[in-house]
DNA sequence: GCGGATCAC
DNA sequence: TATGGTGATCCGC
């Protein structure tokens, strides 16, 4: 910007002292220009000046604090890589079937082989892969799909076929860890680190190995990843997809350097609105993360700076045990129809999703306190409408009917395309009860197995649960979701500690984490905010089995930006996202991180938080990391003003 | 506790 | 002309 015939190193210096001669009223109004001017007016005169050296020292030496503050950020987080390499100690794996539902088609279906054919109707679970050449993506409404493939070969969902296939598939996997966890129907992690061991061979001969014996079994192909966590594992498995593995070397460079271009959109938990909630504060890649760092330290509570940070880094948990205890948290039942205004036949479907879910809690045993009804409009809007009892609820079609139609009623008239009920507040009928046992829990489900749902509870089932952790303890204590707190955690502790060793302890108060809680954590992991809730999601939805979409994340763009616009248009406007600091601003500003107050710019704010982020940041973000997480929430307080109207269609 | 949103699959 | 179903979690009320 200026004299850019001056040396190289006092360049830097030149500017910032410039500024800092222009004093602390630089405001941000008068814009570049003028204002550089101005600032090289004043230095020009304060030049030799004895208030000029000084100042000329106090700018060196602030350059130099700010340099090693740098360099001590950069450190703690070397720190905190160093440490992960302890823990670069287990092979986790996760496979992933190829284009799963489509291909198990092939098996029964040969004549298929070759063509273009989605499974699914109104929207595609998946495409095959000839399909896919067309645009055809899993997700994807059929008509579109048509429209990008008109020759496009619709095959019915046939859920028992997936189960079956699905069973052999997961027998497989179970031979190389027992303890293997099946996170969805075509997917599951493992963790080979002790077959590896037991049979003397390497983590990506074995996987190689476990693949081929898929296929040899099943005729189905299977991609992997291999890596020291889940989430690497998660991304690696769709790198050599179709029916290929990827093996991310065990050191932090490697890592490191993996994770820098990496879209954020890949990390598990970071959907189409986060990020596009991200992107539009810079952040693309996982790499973006640290560079835009202080300003997410500032929007900790929207984003969770500290589940970006561990992802940034690559951290994640390495835990993997088996989907298991009852902890489903609701039952539901929903159905789509040709749009209906009505009463009689609303509320025909109405009872309709009351029978089949009637039929659901009973086959699945569970009752519950609280009823919720779902509606969709034939604009897309979605309502709920709940009610909780005192009492457990009646699973009986006409009481479930009732209830629904107390819900339902009192919104009508309306045109309606969709219904569902849910039951939450969930009681466990079969567990360990007062008298009773798990008796019927492993029985077999004999009926028509025309419901998936059933077939995937069997398919969890069999995954070997030891009985006597059934009975024996109280449902509160049998806890294992606890583990999913993960090692990182304790090693970013300790990492913390050792940085915090070095120098005198920065106050480090917690910010909105009200209390540093001590206690046990609640279940299932509850690691950073934010995107973190829907990690647990995924992994507390391993216990139940999700059967949606195969291959889900194969983003399209025609749709999913109207999707988005549809969800903005029913709001007000898109929530003008400005940038969340002003960067010339100077005032009264607040750390986020050790909340101490501050007389500067932003860039002084800036470097003020690489200093509070090298040293406590990251203990910071732990202590908050083991409390209830919070969310990813709407942009900060100052706009985060109800946009918010409870109208309906 | 309720309702809206987001996300995974 | 026709965009699914199940389950989970978080936040602001």
């Amino acid at each position: 910007m200026d004299s850019g015939t001056n040396p190289p190193e006092p360049s830097q210096d030149t500017a910032s002292l410039v500024q800092r001669l222009a004093g602390p009223s630089t405001g941000k109004a008068g814009l570049a220009k003028d204002q550089t001017e101005i600032n090289r007016i004043i230095a020009e005169a304060s030049k030799g000046s004895k208030f000029y050296e000084n100042e000329k020292k106090k700018d060196k030496d602030l350059t130099e604090r700010i340099t090693r503050v740098l360099k001590q950020r950069d450190e703690a987080l070397q720190g905190v890589d160093i440490q992960m390499e302890r823990d670069l100690s287990q092979y986790i794996v996760h496979v992933d079937m190829d284009a799963f539902f489509a291909n198990v088609e092939l098996l029964y279906q040969p004549d298929l082989a070759g063509k273009p054919f989605g499974v699914g109707r109104g929207v595609l679970t998946t495409a095959s892969y000839e399909a896919r050449k067309y645009g055809v993506r899993s997700g994807m409404p059929g008509f579109i799909a048509e429209k990008l493939c008109p020759d496009l070969i619709f095959v019915p969902i046939n859920w028992d076929r997936y189960a079956e296939n699905s069973q052999k598939v997961m027998d497989v996997f179970r031979r190389y860890d027992p303890n293997m966890n099946a996170a969805s129907i075509d997917e599951a992690y493992l963790n080979i680190t002790a077959y590896c061991k037991d049979h003397n061979i390497g983590p990506e001969e074995c996987v190689r190995e476990m693949r081929a014996k898929v296929q040899e079994e099943t005729n189905l192909t299977a991609s992997a990843g291999i890596a020291p966590n889940k989430m690497l594992a998660k991304i690696c498995s769709d790198k050599n997809k179709p029916n290929g593995q990827f093996y991310l070397s065990f050191d932090r460079k490697t890592i490191v350097t993996f994770m820098h271009d990496l879209p954020i959109r890949k990390i598990q938990g970071v959907g189409r609105v986060n990020e596009r909630l991200l992107e539009a504060v810079g952040i693309k890649t996982c790499g973006d993360v640290f560079t835009h760092r202080a300003m997410l330290s500032l929007m900790d509570k929207q984003f969770g700076l500290d589940f970006l940070l561990k992802t940034y880094l690559g951290i994640a948990s390495n835990v993997v045990q088996p989907g298991q205890r009852e902890e489903r948290k609701s039952v539901g039942s929903e159905r789509t129809f040709k749009a209906l205004s009505s009463k009689e036949k609303i509320l025909q479907k109405l009872e309709e999703i009351a029978l089949e879910l009637e039929g659901d809690l009973n086959r699945l045993g569970f009752t519950g306190k609280t009823v919720t009804l779902k509606y969709k409009l034939d604009t897309y809007q979605v309502f709920t409408r709940a009610r909780s009892f005192d009492r457990w609820i009646s699973t009986k079609k006409e009481d479930l009917f009732a209830t629904g139609k107390e819900l339902l009623l009192p919104e009508l008239p309306l045109t309606i395309r969709l219904i569902g009920l849910r039951v939450t507040k969930l009681k466990d009928l079969r567990a360990s009860s007062p008298s009773g046992g798990i008796k019927r829990f492993f029985e077999p489900l004999n009926t028509s197995a025309q419901k998936r749902r059933k077939l995937l509870d069997d398919l969890e089932q069999s995954a070997d649960l030891p009985v006597m952790e059934l009975n024996q303890t109280e449902p509160e204590e049998a806890m294992p979701g606890f583990y999913e707190h993960d090692e990182a955690d304790e090693e970013l502790d300790m990492v913390v500690d050792n940085v915090e060793g070095e120098d005198h302890p920065l106050q480090i108060h917690a910010t909105e984490t009200t209390v540093v809680q001590t206690r046990p954590r609640p279940p299932v992991s509850a690691p950073a905010r934010a995107f973190s809730s829907r990690q647990q999601n995924a992994e507390a939805s391993t216990s139940s089995g999700s059967r949606g979409a195969v291959e889900s994340r194969t983003a399209t763009t025609s749709y999913i930006t109207r999707a988005s616009e549809a969800a903005s248009r029913s709001r007000s406007a898109e929530p003008s996202i400005e940038a969340p600091l002003d960067t010339g601003a100077t005032g009264t500003l607040q750390c986020p991180i050790c909340t101490k107050t501050l007389e500067t710019d932003n860039q002084g704010l800036n470097s003020h938080i690489d200093f509070c982020l090298s040293r406590g940041a990251i203990m910071a973000a732990q202590t908050k990391a083991k409390s209830p997480v919070k969310g990813f929430k709407s942009w900060g307080k100052k706009n985060s003003k109800s946009s918010h109207g409870k109208r309906k269609g």
